[in-house]
DNA sequence: CCGGTCCGGGACCGATCGGTCCGAATCCTT
DNA sequence: AAGGATTCGGACCGATCGGTCCCGGACCGG
């Protein structure tokens, strides 16, 4: 057994694939060029990952894990405060925006890159908006919104539409305005409890 | 001189070409595609068109006169209703969602498609996003809105969010609270006046 | 030191891309 | 009917796509 094959050379491919990806789009970025960018033959990355379909389908798993984490840590000491944790995680989303080379958000970039339903990478991006929606109406429940799937609606649109603003008009776009919009809409939301 | 070109070959192209566009991105449709579906031979697009990205551009421009028009569309009867219009502007792309096929916004599809920021289609779908800004904020100052920028970022906000939203949940997502949202924004910003 | 394993690099494949060009059929105008 | 412009449809081009295969060198364990 004379030699052991490097175990973290799919995560650093990944690394790179994510970054191109990130950056020109999954259509626009050839294996060559992360095989090039990577520095590896294309023996490593077709052992790795089955196929461009593979490598995407890991690309969207990796941005999921990032929403996820995201979401985890804007709800870091509001254990018990929902609805200021549904506030953070829309400032949070439109801090991003501020990033150099903000890019929008993977997930829905690559879901409108491929709108065919049949298409792996369609999918996981499909099944990650349903979560991402099932995890925003846990918190408008627990928050106790009199309406807590409007709530979530509204909170959808906010997010959704910093991510898309955000990439269309950058730092001077309508992010900008999110954090107070999200945090009025949640308060005007819990105060119907008493209409 | 023995026989004209036909006039409209061009706009009948741009209708092939938006459909396939619009259905199936522009990257994954072929210039053959677009001939095929058409039935006319590659001569006739490549005197219409220069090439490829002309015919993207031509794509946006007719989806950036669309949203002109349903921006028309519902201020009519609201000539003096800056505030109406702006709700019937979110509820008319709100109803777009509802329809079957719906694919989202061209231009950010596209705008998403093409990140260099250097290619035309990029071009093209910025401007159109700056002049709907300003649109949108004629609107808002007309509205009287106390902070018209605010509204804006807002109104923006919401209706980026239905063309996102819309994309990844369909008919079930969150465009149906998108109505009563933006009338409850646009409200509130008006009443901010006598605060 | 030697044998085996792994990996970088590139040749190669078929398919498809955008785009050019041309022959033949078509249709209008005179 | 004749002539000429227009259009169809496909052959063709170079480039690039995703993907396979193989060689030679680097490296490690016995």
């Amino acid at each position: 057994m004379p030699r052991k094959p490097s175990p973290d050379a799919r995560e650093r491919i990944l690394d790179v694939a994510t970054r191109l990806f990130t950056a020109h789009g999954v259509h626009a970025v050839g294996m060559q060029q992360v095989i090039d960018e990577f520095g590896c033959g294309k023996n490593l990355l077709y052992r790795e990952f089955a196929g461009k379909d593979d490598l995407v389908v890991a690309y969207l798993t990796r941005c999921r894990d990032t929403w996820a984490c995201m979401y985890e840590q804007a709800g870091v000491g509001r254990e018990d405060d929902p609805a200021g944790h549904l506030v953070a995680l829309v400032e949070l989303t439109a801090a991003k925006v501020l990033e150099p080379d903000y890019r929008g958000c993977g997930i829905h970039n690559t879901h409108a890159e491929f709108p065919d339903p049949a298409h792996p990478a369609h999918k996981v991006a499909a099944e990650h908006f349903a979560t991402m929606r099932e995890r925003l109406l846990d918190l408008a429940t627990r928050a106790g919104a009199r309406d807590p799937e409007t709530l979530t609606d509204r909170i959808l649109l906010i997010i959704e539409g910093i991510y898309t603003n955000g990439l269309a008009q950058g730092r001077n776009g309508a992010a900008r305005a999110a954090g107070a919009f999200a945090e009025e809409v949640v308060r005007s939301a819990l105060a119907d409890r008493s209409a």
